[in-house]
DNA sequence: CTGAAAGCGCTAACAG
DNA sequence: CTGTTAGCGCTTTCAG
């Protein structure tokens, strides 16, 4: 019925535990041996038993990709990110799991034991804000659960991949200020995710590269989703005096904040301009088109999965690649009003 | 180290097959034995392998969502999907993989082999246009793969979840009708997916029904990408005789169509009525907000997992369910324009 | 209704 | 560099 390891190694003529070695791809086999089985695998069409190799075996070849089901907006920007962990997975023999988690239910580090142990999963990757959850991070380090993080805010210890959010941030507002605005206003992400905070900064220093002074009523809360972008442009675009630019932390709320222009009859960019970040599809949908950053979230979640396959490896380098964003500067934004 | 199976049969007295028995919810076992077993699971945390169940039974509690990369251009729907899936398997201690496959490459059918002998995959839900895919619907009742399909095109012999898309599409046209308009176009999506057609068929029905003549240059293919609605509207916009209204196959595509009638400088719905299908989260995001039809894609993901779980229980009715659609009446939709 | 024995297909630990 | 011997934790027979 099932090929089986017994057979490929009857078929080569070596004992089952040589093509175990041949399969775990380990050192000290000869190459001629190796080569024979590798043929005898190819021509009998062997697929290895996960289950057996996770029972038997330390390893599962399985990686689990872990997401926060409440604080998450951008299902566009989550299911880019599993479409690079897939590629990974597809380029190293692993298989993935999707693993959904609220991470304010009670239940949170159980469904992640669960996970674990039930799995056996090898290792998993991290999306924000999971990445800097600490009672996950101490659960994982104390099972001693490879991870690898998508944008962690703590980048000393951690593995994955990153981009530079505050560089990016501040190119686009120096953008807005050379366009000759003055008044730029910035609808913040959720706390607890380090985009938040790097967009920020981001935003901070170039307005005071500008010698543009902050103003605290120009930062308004947001939580990363549409609606919360339309209600922070309602409250900026009603200030006595308000901003002839406004840059949000994702594209979502800029998305929103454009929405709560058209409500006011304001046209964009001839009355506001409007910048986000990610580079969704959605910013080249809406009219006008967004002015925003790209992030290649694809690649990042192939690059954190091949960083967490390494590690599993043995060859872990553990560092926290960087990948590089730029500028997608579209019609949104413009020079501001005149006379204002 | 590990809870295991041995260990609560100890506990509660009885033999390890007693424990297996009352795991898989087999009957001939004493309702008084039973509660003790689940006693002692339930104090000792006990958490089956699913390694193990894999390779001594026949089952793995595992089901994967395939779905097609290349023609799939609404990640959003297919996202909502997967989550309702995962809701599913969550109610029902199942796990899922997520298996993208290319439906034009081909290893196609190896690869789906490989994902169910891998695996020992239980059970698969398909998604548009896997749903009808001639070789791997052949290859899955080959390996008597259990499989439930999210809106098949075939229903006949198909088990899973589907929508009236016709009636639907049809009662959007005739909304349309009802504000005034004579010339409506219709945007197809990709020729394989079911709701191409049955969404064309509603089309044409309510025409038909108010005794407008079809008229094949306003029905324009499309590929149910945003890019595709655009393409589409140019097309339709520099008629001769331009329609008064468009009908998009899906929301994406109708804000391509809202884009093309912004970049001529027209206004929606002023100039040109606008409507799509879906209610995606795009769908109230656009200015103005589009008028389109509510396809409660979760659920329905839930709903065909939920339908495979009971077929995988025995207690399979093996029936195709029927969810409801809403139609979304927003402000992408008015009267036509005066003189027209 | 319950139990005993025999594996599922692979890898770990140890020999050679 | 390669082979041998035991299991991994569960379910499947088949007996009671």
């Amino acid at each position: 019925m099932r090929v089986r390891l017994e057979d490929v190694a009857r078929a080569a003529g070596v004992s089952p535990k040589t093509v175990s070695r041949v399969l775990n791809e380990e050192a000290y086999v000869k190459d001629d041996t190796r080569k024979r089985v590798l043929a005898a695998m190819e021509s009998m069409n062997y697929r290895p038993s996960p289950s057996a190799r996770g029972l038997a075996g330390s390893r599962s070849f399985l990686v689990a990709m872990l997401y926060d089901n409440n604080d998450n907006p951008a299902s566009t920007y989550l299911a880019e990110i599993q479409n690079g962990v897939l590629d990974a997975c597809d380029a190293n023999r692993y298989s993935m799991m999707v693993c959904p988690l609220r991470m304010r239910g009670p239940d949170f580090i159980r469904r992640v034991d669960a996970l674990i142990s039930d799995h056996h999963v090898d290792g998993v990757v991290l999306t924000p804000p999971l990445t800097d959850h600490p009672p996950l991070l101490r659960r994982l380090r104390e099972r001693e659960v490879p991870h690898s993080s998508v944008s962690p805010v703590s980048r000393n210890d951690a593995i994955g991949v990153c981009m530079d959010d505050e560089h990016a941030a501040q190119a686009l507002v120096t953008h807005l200020i050379q366009l000759g605005h003055q008044r730029i206003a910035h609808v913040l992400g959720i706390a607890n995710h380090g985009a938040t905070r790097w967009r920020l900064a981001g935003y901070k220093a170039a307005l005071s590269a500008a010698g543009i002074p902050y103003d605290p009523d120009y930062v308004v809360q947001g939580e990363f989703m549409f609606g919360s972008g339309v209600a922070a442009a309602r409250k900026l675009l009603t200030l006595p005096e308000p901003p002839t630019a406004i840059f949000a932390a994702n594209d979502d709320m800029a998305a929103g904040v454009m929405w709560a222009a058209n409500e006011r009859g304001m046209k964009v960019p001839r009355d506001v301009s409007v910048c986000g970040f990610d580079d969704t599809p959605l910013a080249s949908q809406l009219w006008p088109p967004l002015t925003t950053v790209r992030q290649p979230a694809r690649e990042m979640g192939k690059l954190a999965a091949l960083q967490l396959m390494e590690l599993l490896r043995g060859k872990g380098s553990g560092l926290l690649v960087q990948v590089p964003y730029s500028l997608q500067l579209r019609e949104s934004t413009g020079e501001p009003p005149k006379g204002s």
